[in-house]
DNA sequence: CTGACGTATCAACAATTTTTGATAGAGGAG
DNA sequence: CTCCTCTATCAAAAATTGTTGATACGTCAG
């Protein structure tokens, strides 16, 4: 249950509702510095954690804690080979934050109203 | 210092290292839930917080924490009429989501190797 | 086998974020 | 004015997230 990959999504956008839930999960596992370090380096090509270790400069556990959260959102992959653990970047999920950029953007029909109604809700 | 707004990110999608600590907190904006609701919300046309409210069924002071981290991020932006507060989104930040989703995308020279070298590292 | 290495996981702690309820101020209605 | 509405802010509590050090397990070299 807790190496259940997250669903791939289709490429077209859909126009339904967004899935916040899987969205949050996406974008939470951008917000942080040293994931967003990681996948810099992974856009290279696949490491092993414990390259990424000596780039970083980052405990080990730290930065396992930190792969299984980009994992766990579908933003990397990883390969076992040996004992080595190799994380790549999984393109579709960045296709995917790039999707849900764009279905954030506002409608067409942007409704200029709102202050002509007298009162404002209620 | 706390009302300080966000730089404005140029539209072309700079090559160099992306500055990860106002990129994270771009996407910690996105992170959580009842925000991408508001978002979603405010994609057709700006809104007052007691729309959002009512809406939302979320208590006054929590909208206006949230609006707020979205503001800061500058994701969203605030006029005031009379006792209202309107919020709309602010398309530049979203453009700028989407700009770091493809500047993360894995670069066309990945190295394909890794694993060639018998030893991982050190 | 044995021991070192690479990595994941866990528990305890620290730090940060979010929620909640209370308070305050600005603006408008009467 | 005075009172009510809309919103921001604050402090305290609750919840979540991140860090650290220890431990465990598989794999490989010798």
């Amino acid at each position: 249950m807790t190496n259940q990959q997250p669903l791939i999504y289709n490429r077209t956008v859909t126009t339904t509702a967004l899935d916040l839930s899987s969205a949050a999960q996406l974008f939470h596992a951008l917000s942080d510095e040293t994931r967003l370090g990681i996948l810099e380096m992974l856009r290279d090509g696949e490491r092993c954690v414990c390259d990424l270790q000596t780039d970083l400069e980052a405990a080990q556990s730290r930065l396992s804690f930190h792969l299984r959260v980009l994992r766990d959102a579908g933003l990397v992959t990883d390969r076992k080979d040996g004992r080595w653990s190799y994380y790549s970047i999984a393109p579709e999920a960045l296709t995917r934050v790039h999707d849900l950029a764009v279905s954030l953007q506002p409608s067409k029909s942007a409704r200029a109203l709102a202050r002509s109604a007298g009162r404002c809700c209620g």
